[in-house]
DNA sequence: CATTTAATTAACTGAATGGTTAATTAACCA
DNA sequence: TGGTTAATTAACCATTCAGTTAATTAAATG
């Protein structure tokens, strides 16, 4: 399977030599020649070709015909998808960096003065630790 | 290949059933049965064992041991190095948003009233346009 | 200690990936 | 029009991936 959006972007993202490809064309467009010359010593054009063609295909790249030649671009758009997804967690990492912060503060201000608090159940107490978590 | 830990992390992501199970594990921790439960009609559970080890290997969940069961939780910093590496093409994104912005204003504004300043040369100017990038 | 519960591992399968070389398409140029 | 340049398509191969069922591990419990 894999036919979404979502997942075709990030299954695009998911290797080196597209991301070595994307990076590229940040600093501006290329033909696929262009794009594939710094490969080549690794693989062969219709390797890079393919992968270019995944890239098009999950929307992060837009390639347009010049005479014989195809110029590739970025396509920024193709990157919100992506970004919103990861939104959602950017939250708790916050939190949880906060977490790790308070933490590390507590420890230094009182250095190991009272008993703890700690330790004691330790498990951030979320659910599933009763076992029951749904209906039953 | 894949190794590398960037493209580990975009891999788990681009699969909508870990994807469901990161969704599930934001709204609290759960043993791998748990997690399981809404899926059990639709594949089995070693199956979804695998994609908690995927999600686990690549650093977005962590498992810990209670009993024969394991706890599951997301882990929000395993998410960092993605949201870093999109983090690049945010300002692109704003970018093209901006020039989309301001070209529709251009339009709407003055509406077809000059020659226009567009469709020659419609490439946006970056390079490869006149053929020669590099050192040649 | 035998059984149940929770999860993993093993062994296998079909489909998708990432690569190859050879052939083909298509535009330009002399 | 024949050759060169640019890129893709075709056909193939090895590896990885997502799933299966059956077997195994391991902890709790009666």
């Amino acid at each position: 399977m894999m036919s979404d959006a979502l997942s075709q972007k990030f299954s695009a993202l998911a290797d080196p030599t597209r991301r070595a490809i994307l990076t590229r064309l940040m600093i501006g467009s290329a033909t696929v020649s262009e794009i594939a010359e710094p490969f080549l010593e690794r693989m062969s054009l219709p390797a890079v070709t393919k992968h270019v063609q995944v890239l098009e295909r999950a929307g992060l790249v837009t390639k347009t015909q010049e005479a014989q030649r195809r110029v590739c671009e970025v396509n920024p758009e193709g990157f919100q998808e992506t970004v919103d997804y990861l939104e959602q967690y950017r939250q708790q990492m916050e939190q949880s960096l906060e977490r790790l912060d308070s933490f590390l503060r507590t420890v230094t201000d009182t250095a190991a003065s009272k008993k703890q608090t700690s330790s004691r159940n330790k498990k951030k107490g979320k659910q599933a630790d009763g076992r029951q978590s749904k209906s039953e």
